[in-house]
DNA sequence: TCTGTATGGGGAA
DNA sequence: TCCCCCTACAGAT
């Protein structure tokens, strides 16, 4: 049995766990539910939202999705009509999207739009169904006329040549200086890891996640002949002294291979937890090998995120870490200690600090003066047309997340 | 009610 | 390297 709040199960509620395979997804789904229908009127954001607005009016216009890594782009095609000019024909439009930590889409009735939508296509029929980019923490962010990030590399899933390539002919760069872990996090080598699937790749090479990357990666060919040839796995791909060095075990894979096609797994176990509204995630709780798993052992690296792994952490282990359970304090945790005990001033600036106070009163106020209105900005989300996303943002959790919350109570009893 | 945590990444210093 | 952008949960108090 999973324990209570076990991190994955939050998925059951946030909606995916947005790395390279559910980017993936999320534009299957786009195909799928979007396929032959028409959408018409203007692309609508929320008042809250900070990202772009969309300039797009279209009397009809379909939608179809790709992914690269960790981004997706969604095509807006207008349907040509006769009655309009060639040169009133309005132009078809790139939308790039990065998920950040909680994004996803979703399609729903227009009445049934969803809590945190940030930017809404609407369809032509009535009563219209709506397409919508939905972010509880609104880390991610969308382009219009967008172009996939130069920085970031090819993808790790459908490029694979092109990925592998890059990495192997890039060993020089002080980026492999860092321990692989860290660098299975670099979107400029690695677009489409995050951090449960750096987790599980080094977890299934047995490669401790603080080694050196490059002494991990030196000696993999450029090109992976044995997935070419579909012959089985040879044990020579992670060199022998650096096996021996750092403990990695010789009958190791390739790594750069598994960066492929552990994420194809996860692309494999389809997109069955990819709706909340029919969200299943047994099948990927049941995957995971490593990450979040009980026994395992977990440590912050050098960007505070965790790292999940079993047996060695490595040499380029953060000093200070310590038993799986004393997790390492991050400098952010020393600073939250450090301004929750002392009174005096802070190590931020007295700006920010004041910036972050009137925020956090005016939140306060906003709240207090909702109050008495709560009941019908409950009901207005339920009836308004638009939506009105500032309010809905702002809401506290009431029914929904409270019924979410009890039907996650009820997956973890089982 | 408070604290810690979460799938990512931009940008200032 | 560090802070910051956010919401919403579980568990501790």
């Amino acid at each position: 049995m999973q324990k209570v709040g076990r991190h994955t199960d939050l998925c059951y509620i946030t909606g995916t766990m947005p790395e390279g395979p559910e980017l993936h997804l999320a534009s299957l789904f786009v195909n799928k539910t979007c396929e032959g229908v028409v959408f018409a009127g203007s692309v609508r954001k929320s008042e809250v939202s900070k990202n772009p607005d969309v300039a797009f009016t279209c009397e009809a216009y379909r939608i179809s999705a790709i992914s690269r890594g960790k981004e997706v782009k969604l095509t807006l095609t207008p349907i040509k009509s006769d009655d309009t000019k060639a040169e009133k024909q309005q132009q078809p439009l790139d939308i790039v999207f990065r998920f950040g930590m909680s994004g996803f889409f979703r399609f729903t009735a227009e009445d049934e739009l969803p809590k945190h939508a940030h930017l809404c296509f609407y369809s032509k029929e009535q009563p219209r169904r709506v397409l919508s980019y939905v972010d509880a923490r609104r880390f991610g962010s969308w382009q219009p006329q967008g172009t996939w990030q130069p920085d970031r590399g090819p993808c790790i899933m459908f490029e694979y040549k092109s990925f592998r390539e890059n990495v192997v002919s890039h060993l020089s760069d002080r980026a492999f200086d860092r321990p692989i872990c860290e660098v299975l996090l670099n979107q400029k080598y690695f677009n489409g890891i995050g951090n449960y699937l750096r987790a599980e790749i080094l977890y299934r090479l047995h490669i401790p996640p603080f080694v050196p990357a490059r002494s991990v990666l030196e000696g993999l060919d450029l090109e992976d002949f044995c997935l070419e040839d579909k012959k089985p796995v040879k044990n020579e791909l992670v060199n022998k002294k650096t096996a021996k060095k750092f403990k990695v075990k010789e009958e190791s894979a390739d790594l750069l291979r598994l960066c492929h096609t552990v994420p194809l797994e996860v692309v494999h176990l389809g997109g069955k937890g990819y709706d909340p509204e029919k969200a299943d995630y047994s099948g990927f709780n049941a995957w995971l090998q490593c990450y979040y798993v009980d026994g395992m052992k977990s440590i912050r690296d050098h960007n505070g995120r965790t790292m999940w792994f079993k047996g060695d952490a490595g040499p380029m282990a953060p000093k200070d870490s310590k038993s799986p359970k004393a997790k390492k304090r991050t400098k952010k945790d020393e600073d939250h200690d450090y301004n929750k005990k002392k009174k005096g001033p802070r190590r931020q600036s007295e700006s920010t600090e004041k910036k972050k106070t009137v925020k956090k009163e005016a939140r306060a106020a906003k709240t207090e003066k909702d109050l008495p209105q709560k009941e019908a900005i409950r009901q207005r989300t339920v009836t308004q047309k638009s939506g009105d996303q500032e309010t809905t943002d702002n809401t506290e959790p009431e029914e929904g997340s409270r019924r979410r919350s009890s039907r996650l109570t009820r997956q973890n009893v089982r």
